[in-house]
Order: structure tokens, then sequence, then C-alpha cells
DNA sequence: TAGATTGTTAATCGATTAACAATC
DNA sequence: TAGATTGTTAATCGATTAACAATC
């Protein structure tokens, strides 16, 4: 499904923002859309909008525009969400907790089917159902079971040597939320989510904002 | 400080990427870099550093390249990170414990000076040494506290009012966990984190990717 | 000093925007 | 059909890379 080839990684960003735009636009009923229209919803230009999905296919009709329902169930064959994936989650501190909750994620086909933790408290327990292994049970776990997402959420000293162990053990991708860069074969497609880097551009856009040069130092 | 008229996005979002990649080599006690070495670490070009770097001031030394403690304080500085901020976090479920739990953020200087929840069950309690206050008292807390930043982890139906009242309340910046659009403002520096977006996009990636070929659809 | 490496200008590359013929 | 809006090519803009004189 599309094509595919190198398609830039800005292009591939907007991606995501089109699609639950267009999920938000179908639960409101609506059913067609111009490229012009999306593009004052969601502060994009409307040639930038057909540019995009053009790399991917015509999916509009001249003079009508897109179909919201087609142009969504297109994005989802393109992100990849019409198939299912497995996932595993290793390290249930508040991060893991947190990505569990996602009921969203689930809706669109990522199954969380076990968690791994190193704390022997939560051994055999469940949260949402699902049940919590030892942290060192993963490599074993792996050698039974196909996984196609493995979730680092493990404090920073750990998150290197379980992408080790997740990628022996057949892991496909990785999704990091351990604040240190990891390492993994260049076929292995990995996202970090540095939570400190987007906090530091919050504080750069405060620091240099125009309210910014106003206030005095310490109010409090 | 810092000659900051209109810095392109891009260009800032590099910069945390410089900050952590230079605290970490301060640790390590190395004391100066050259840009070919540093891109080389963190893979961008010696032209592109320097050319990002230059925006901001001439922090490096022809023949030597750049002092590495030196550059990480004009970094600093450019970030905002030499003055302190006040944060509120509201919504303490499981991702605002999460950041509540980020230590680096207290070094960094921001500091979480109270937590909100509509939770009862919360009220009165102490986080991390830092109180819970009703969800319903986050406008009185503002009439009587200066803060900086807003940390929204509610619920996605209570995020925009939530928004609403830290702007009405003074809050000069706003970090949104909750997965829905918020609108305040142009003059408040808001930053989004949609963990949805970081999954599609690996989900693109791996449905694309060469292994992605291979196997077949469910092997479980 | 000679060697190294910056700061900065110029050249290239890529992404966005504009324009318009095709067509529903 | 006439009007609307896409798909797509061409023009512009911006970001990255290359090059090199300045200088430590």
């Amino acid at each position: 499904m599309a094509a595919n080839n190198r398609i830039s990684e800005v292009v591939i960003r907007r991606l995501p923002l089109y699609y639950r735009h267009l999920e938000s636009l179908e639960k409101s009923g609506v059913t067609r859309i111009s490229s012009a229209e999306l593009g004052e919803q969601i502060g994009l230009t409307a040639s930038q909008i057909r540019q995009d999905i053009n790399f991917f296919g015509a999916f509009g009709q001249q003079g009508y525009g897109y179909n919201v329902r087609e142009l969504k169930t297109h994005l989802a064959g393109i992100l990849g969400l019409d198939r299912g994936y497995h996932m595993i989650v290793v390290g249930v501190g508040n991060i893991g907790r947190a990505i569990l909750n996602y009921q969203s994620f689930y809706d669109r086909g990522f199954r969380i089917q076990a968690l791994f933790d190193a704390n022997p408290a939560l051994h055999g327990t469940r949260l949402r159902g699902i049940p919590v292994a030892p942290a060192d049970t993963l490599e074993a776990y792996l050698s039974k079971h196909a996984v196609d997402i493995g979730v680092i959420c493990t404090p920073r000293e750990f998150a290197q040597q379980t992408a080790d162990i997740l990628v022996a053990g057949g892991v496909r991708a990785i999704w990091n939320f351990a604040p240190v860069q990891i390492s993994v074969p260049p076929q292995i497609p990995i996202n970090h989510v540095h939570l400190t880097d987007s906090l530091l551009v919050l504080s750069y856009k405060l620091a240099h904002s125009e309210q910014a040069a106003l206030p005095s130092e310490e109010d409090f």
C-alpha cells in the first residue's frame, strides 16, 4: 500500500495530525472537506495539504474535495493502522502506567500483551488486566512471543540493555521514554520521547516572548 | 542576552539536544570540543552546528573550538534556564506523576509548587512533598501565587477549561499533555505533547521498513 | 609561526507556496 | 453545463552544506 519511496520526515510527521483531525471531523458528522477548509482548521496551506496527500495517491476528487471517511481510511493504511500491533512495556513506573491507560492506543490496534518490571511487589499482579512479569523473564518471553513494538520506560541506566534484549528477541520497533540516547541496529525504527526537550523549547519561548521583557526576576 | 530576533523553529528545537549533549560531555570531563566532533557525536554537520550557534553569538574560538562549559552556560541562558520557573501541575494521574518524578526538571530550575486534582482522596495529601489541592481551588491559588508554567495533565474534557483558568490567572506558558487541541491567546507560549503522534510515526516507519515486507500478518 | 578551526558568505538542496490545466 | 477544487508543475522561499578568509 502507498507509494512510500522516500517520503520526507516532515511530511511523515504531519500525517498523524491529518489523521487525528479527520477522525474528529468524522465524529462530528462531516463527510466531505476541501483542502482549503482542512488547511484553515489545522493551520496549514491548502497547497501543502494537497502536496502531502498526493505523495501517497490521488484520494480527492476535482470539484468536490475529499471524502472524510475515505481519506481517513487511506491515512490509516499509510500509517499502518490497518494491521494490529503487539506491544510490551518494560518498566511500569508512572510513564509506563500512563501509556497503559491511553485507551486510544488500544482503539487504534496497539495491543499491550505484557508488562515487565524489576519490582518484585508487582510480579504476578495485573494492571488493567495485563500481567506484570519480572524484568529478567523478558528474554524468555520474547523467545515464545512475537512482539512488534517494545516500549522502554525503565530508569535510564537500564534502557540500553533493555533495548539490546528487545532487539535480540526479535522486537521490530522501539519506543523509548528513558531520558537517554539508545542505539539499535539501523533497520529497527526507534522513536525517542524526550519530555525535557519539549520543556526546554517552552522555556526558550517563554524567555523570548514579548511578555518576558516586563516582569522582574522573582515575584514570589 | 542573545540576539533572539526570529530564530527559526527548527533551530530552536535543536537547542535542547546541544544542551543535553554538552551537559553529558561536561560530566565526562571533556573541556573543549570542535564543531566537527560535536557533529559526529550528535549526527549533524559541523557547518550546521556553527550556523546554529552563531545565530546567538560567536562563542567559539578559531583554532580551538568551543569551551564545553562556556558554551553550555551560554545555551542555558539562551534557553532561559538561568532563571527559575514556578510550575503547577493540574491533574495528577500517571502523566502528572511522571512529570513530578522527573528529577532533572527540578535540577534545571523548574520548580513544581503545587498540584491540583479533582479526586477528593488526594486532597490534603502530598506527592513528593508537594501538596495536592482540589481542582476547584486553582483560580483562588492563582490569585495569590505567580506561576510561570502551567502543566495540564487532566482528562481531555477538562483541558480547555483548565487552560482558560490558567491564562486568566496569569500563567505565562502552558505545557499540555491532554490529547486534545487547546487554544490560548497568541502571546502565551504553549507546547503540546502528543504521545499518539509519536506512536503513529513509529507505526508508519514500521509499516514501511525493509523488514516489514517479510513477516506475515499475524504470527501469534 | 604553522596548524586548526571558527565565523560568515556563497552555493546547493529541499520544502513550501503559487498557479493553472484537468476534470468531476 | 458552469463552478469548484483537485492534481501537478513551476516559482519562491528557507534551510543546509560547502568553502574559505579571518584569527586564535
